[in-house]
DNA sequence: ATAATTTTTTAATCTCACCTAAACAATAAC
DNA sequence: GTTATTGTTTAGGTGAGATTAAAAAATTAT
C-alpha cells in the first residue's frame, strides 16, 4: 500500500522542516505565515500529518518531523532545487524568477524520475542560489566553510557561494551590483558607522556594499593570493 | 483580472477538444469515460466551464469549445507534447513511460515558460509518438500525408510517422518488433484472411504485422526507390 | 497572583470536485 | 405510438483543505 503525499502535505512538511532547523520546533503560527494560511488551517493539517506519522504534534507547542516526514521533506527540497537548476541552466531563466515554477515542479516525479533529472543536470551540488542539493539518500553536504559576508575582516579574500535570502528584489539587486556565485572579492574596508563595506573585485574595481546586502550573502574564504 | 484555469478544468478542456475533433461534439458520457469520472460529475463541470465561457453546453446534447476554450486546450496539448519530448530526449524515458508524467507537467508554466522549453528542445515538430506539436499560436501542421498503415497496398514504400494509440502495451509491442518512428518499410504482401501484413525493412528483413498493429500505425508514403 | 495579551484550538461554514441514486429526456424497438 | 433502453440531469452527500469567529490555553505584564 503506497502512502501517497498530497501537494498540500508536501508543502507543510517542507515548511516544517525548514522551521524546525531554525528554531528546533515549528510553531503553528510560523507555519501559517510561510504557507499564507490561517493558524486554524495549520492545526487541522498537523492533526492529519500526525495521524500519518509524518510529524509529532504537541498541542499548543508545535510540530517536529518524524524520520519519515523528514525523508519526504528532504526529497521535496531535492526536487525543488534540481528543478531550479534546470530552469536556470537549461531554460535560461534568471535566478530570481525560478522559485515560483520550482514550487510547482517539486511535486512531480518519483525517485526514478528525480534521479534521471539529476543525471541529466550533471548531478549539481547546489542550486542557482548556492543552496546545497541533498543527494538521493537525503544526505546534505552542508558547506561548513561558508559564512555570512558580514563576518569578514579586512584583506580577506573570499568567493561568493550563496544567498540566505532568495527574494526577487534582493537577487535583482545583486545582479545590478554584478555580484554572482563564484565571483571573488577582497575586503578593502568596513565602516562600523552604517555597517557597510568596501570590496574590490578581481579586476581591482572597488564597490560599496551595504550592511543589508553583506548580511544575506554567503561566502567562502580563500587562501591569500600570492 | 487573470482568469486562472484549474488542473481539472484543463483536463476537461483537453478531452473535449479531442472528442469534438472526432465527433463534432463531446457527449457527456464520452467525456466521463476519458476522465474516469461519472456523467454526473461531467454535467457539473460543463456548467462551470460554460459560465467561464470556455465551452458551449447544450443540455442533453453535449459540449463544444469556444475560441477561448480551444486556446487553452491547444496550449495544454502543446505543453504536454513538449514535456514528452523532454522526458524522452533529455531524461531518457522510454516512449511508453512518458504519458503519466506529462499529464502532470502539462499544467505547469505560462506562455513564456513554454516558449523557453520549446526553444531548449529545439522546437520539435512532433512528440515521441509522432503527434504534431501545435506552435505558440496554436496552429497545427497537421501532416496530411500521414495515413493508417492498414490503408497500404503491395510494393508501397513508407516511413513510420506516428501511432494512433499510445497505450504502453502497444508501444512496448512495437519496441519488441523493432518498429520506431522514422523507420522505412516496403509492403510485401497483405492477407485478407486475418488482415495481417508482410513487410520488409531496409535491410531486407521481412516481418509479419497483425491487423491490430497496422491499424494503429501512422505512416507516410515515399516515392518508389530506384 | 491577577490581569492583559498572544497563540492555539474548536466549531461551524465554504468551495471544489467528486460520488450515488433517483428523476427526467431522448432514442430505439416493437 | 406506447414501451424499453440509453443517456443526462438533479438532488443529496463526501472528503480535502481552506475560512471566520469564538473559546481555551499559554505567555507576558503589572
Amino acid at each position: 500500500m503506497k502512502n501517497t503525499v498530497s501537494i498540500s502535505q508536501e508543502n507543510y512538511l517542507k515548511v516544517i522542516f525548514k522551521l524546525q532547523n531554525e528554531h528546533g520546533i515549528a510553531s503553528n503560527q510560523s507555519i501559517a505565515e510561510k504557507l499564507e494560511a490561517t493558524p486554524a488551517a495549520v492545526t487541522g493539517m498537523l492533526r492529519k500529518l500526525a495521524s500519518l506519522e509524518w510529524v509529532e504534534h504537541t498541542a499548543y507547542q508545535g510540530a517536529v518531523l518524524t524520520a519519515k516526514g523528514q525523508r519526504i521533506a528532504i526529497s521535496t527540497i531535492r526536487k525543488h532545487r534540481l528543478w531550479e537548476v534546470f530552469l536556470v541552466d537549461k531554460l535560461k531563466f534568471k535566478w530570481d524568477a525560478v522559485h515560483q515554477w520550482a514550487e510547482e515542479l517539486e511535486h512531480i516525479g518519483d525517485a526514478d524520475f528525480t534521479e534521471r533529472l539529476d543525471a541529466f543536470l550533471g548531478c549539481p551540488a547546489t542550486d542557482p542560489h548556492g543552496d546545497p542539493i541533498p543527494d538521493a539518500n537525503g544526505d546534505w553536504t552542508g558547506n561548513e566553510r561558508v559564512i555570512g559576508a558580514d563576518k569578514l575582516s579586512r584583506e580577506q579574500i573570499f568567493t561568493v557561494r550563496g544567498v540566505s535570502n532568495s527574494a526577487s528584489d534582493f537577487l535583482q539587486h545583486l545582479d545590478a551590483l554584478n555580484i554572482h556565485l563564484g565571483k571573488r572579492f577582497e575586503v578593502l574596508d568596513h565602516f562600523p558607522f552604517d555597517g557597510s563595506w568596501e570590496w574590490s573585485d578581481e579586476n581591482g574595481e572597488s564597490l560599496r556594499i551595504s550592511r543589508e546586502v553583506a548580511g544575506q550573502l554567503l561566502v567562502e574564504l580563500s587562501k591569500k593570493e600570492k
